[in-house]
DNA sequence: TATTGTTATACTCTATAACTATA
DNA sequence: TATAGTTATAGAGTATAACAATA
């Protein structure tokens, strides 16, 4: 018998957790991870991480644009920006190309390729959104989450 | 002139980002490592980091766990576990104690300073809730979003 | 045989410093 | 001097395999 013994609590019984569950970083640390875990499962026959599906999609809206641009909307390093955009040009889905009057900068394309892949991508999202929506039980749920993670950031 | 000419924007106009910032997972991973990196901040002089402050509050609301149990609750990995139990035992705020029916289990205790600290760390934690809820615009703001993300998780 | 804690290891993500070529 | 892209590197966080002690 250990001086411990009286507090020992090593039964079979669920632990209580409110307290970590009502914080609201972990919360959103467990949902975004989840959300996450649902993306590398919805991509992965198009072998696409979420970093690179933004870049993407951002790049489509932004065509032409220097790397440092793209990767600093997205919050990316541009040291960690290279391997990535190197990734996605070598499989063809993107393009680096000079920029007239700055021989320094990259300007980024989606190549034909990259266009249609971003098409299949973007309706495989679409099911993943959805797939969300339906967890928060409707559309106007997902605005009231996306507001509110808004005044959050 | 290239052939993206006519296509290309290199001004500087801001980006558009209304495809990115719709996406759920976009801005979960935006406002998580948000409140993370305010995490860091408040927690600087106590020099914890999230994962250690959600072990001590579990651990104080669970004495007598067993490592494994404490990890599993928290969805850490019992392999990367170890390292983190012997950061907060080299500062003396918990113990590793035997299991008296298995020899192979280690039950987890807060010490006093454990305590003393934790009490201190939870103080600093209710001011980045309070924090948060401002941001949010009040608790039933607060209330609805962690509702929210229980549904995604 | 299975479980607990542990070690070793590898992979991803992220952060910083320094280089080059241009501006 | 400053900037864009790049390389190298280091630190977290996370995942798996394998081992010793014990059940």
């Amino acid at each position: 018998m250990n001086e411990h013994e009286a507090l020992t609590n090593t039964s079979d019984e669920n632990l209580r957790t409110e307290a970590t569950l009502g914080m609201i970083g972990y919360r959103l640390r467990r949902a975004q991870l989840s959300v996450f875990q649902q993306f590398l499962s919805f991509f992965e026959t198009l072998n696409l991480r979420p970093a690179e599906y933004s870049v993407l999609v951002l790049m489509e809206e932004n065509p032409g644009r220097k790397q440092s641009e793209i990767a600093a909307a997205l919050s990316i390093k541009r040291a960690n920006f290279v391997a990535l955009v190197d990734g996605l040009e070598k499989r063809g889905l993107i393009s680096r190309e000079v920029v007239a009057n700055d021989r320094r900068a990259n300007a980024l394309y989606l190549t034909e390729q990259g266009t249609r892949f971003l098409a299949d991508a973007r309706d495989v999202h679409a099911k993943l959104e959805d797939d969300l929506v339906a967890k928060l039980g409707g559309t106007e749920q997902r605005d009231t989450l996306l507001s509110l993670l808004k005044k959050i950031t």
